[in-house]
DNA sequence: AATTCATTTCGATATTTGGTGAAATGTCGT
DNA sequence: ACGACATTTCACCAAATATCGAAATGAATT
């Protein structure tokens, strides 16, 4: 990921609006969700709402579907990957100092247990 | 750290040169730069660049000390830390799923080769 | 205390962003 | 083809952001 791409990723998710929007479709999975649910979750106007998931797809962050009527949005989590690999390579001291959050090296404990695709 | 941190923390490093600033903080490490220096290197007008360092210092992402008569940034690696581990556990599918980039929780290759400045 | 250096503050201005409601588009069911 | 529904596009406005240069502040040197 440039440099160029992680700043339009930053300022996409740097929204109230659009940071719950995304985290309501990471946790919503692949699948993702209509517009129409989105706006209604997140008590924001239709057009509003279009506005915002409009710049995430732009930054690559969502991707858009067609379903009958409705339009379904899901997270990207390749570039949602993407991103966090080059804060965590570029802006975090080189290649770590800031990798507490998933380190799994120790041999143990790995968490593989949420599965859920809701 | 919350989403409204979080947000401002996104906002922050979503510019061009406030992510090139912080970059170079980063490679700096703790000791940090003066801001004429940055400014130098970033061939941005002192004004500018002080209005961009504030963004970040108000984002919490840099820290201010002064050492005669400059004043020297640093980054701040706790709060990179909790922003990278935000992103990870609230938009990345639970708590997995976009950890590539510190996982090196395989065997063999760890690739730690990339050390370009750009 | 006057000069110089490093940086910030200020004021003006251009640009971008975000919010709103009305109209337009596209899709389905009849 | 018509009407209902889901979503987007559009035009407008307010507010935030970015840039610039000039002036002000703070610290060191003499």
């Amino acid at each position: 990921m440039k440099a160029t791409e992680t700043i339009a990723a930053l300022g996409a998710l740097a929204h109230d609006t659009r940071l719950e929007a995304f985290r309501l479709l990471v946790q919503r999975g692949p699948d993702g969700l209509p517009a129409g649910v989105i706006a209604d979750r997140l008590k924001v106007l239709p057009s509003s709402l279009t506005f915002h998931l409009q710049q995430l797809a732009h930054a690559g962050l969502v991707t858009q579907r067609r379903v009958g009527r409705q339009l379904f949005y899901a997270a990207d989590f390749n570039a949602m990957n993407g991103l966090v690999a080059y804060l965590t390579e570029n802006c975090c001291g080189g290649t770590a100092s800031c990798a507490p959050a998933c380190a799994p090296a120790e041999t143990g404990k790995a968490r593989k247990s949420d599965r859920r695709s809701a």
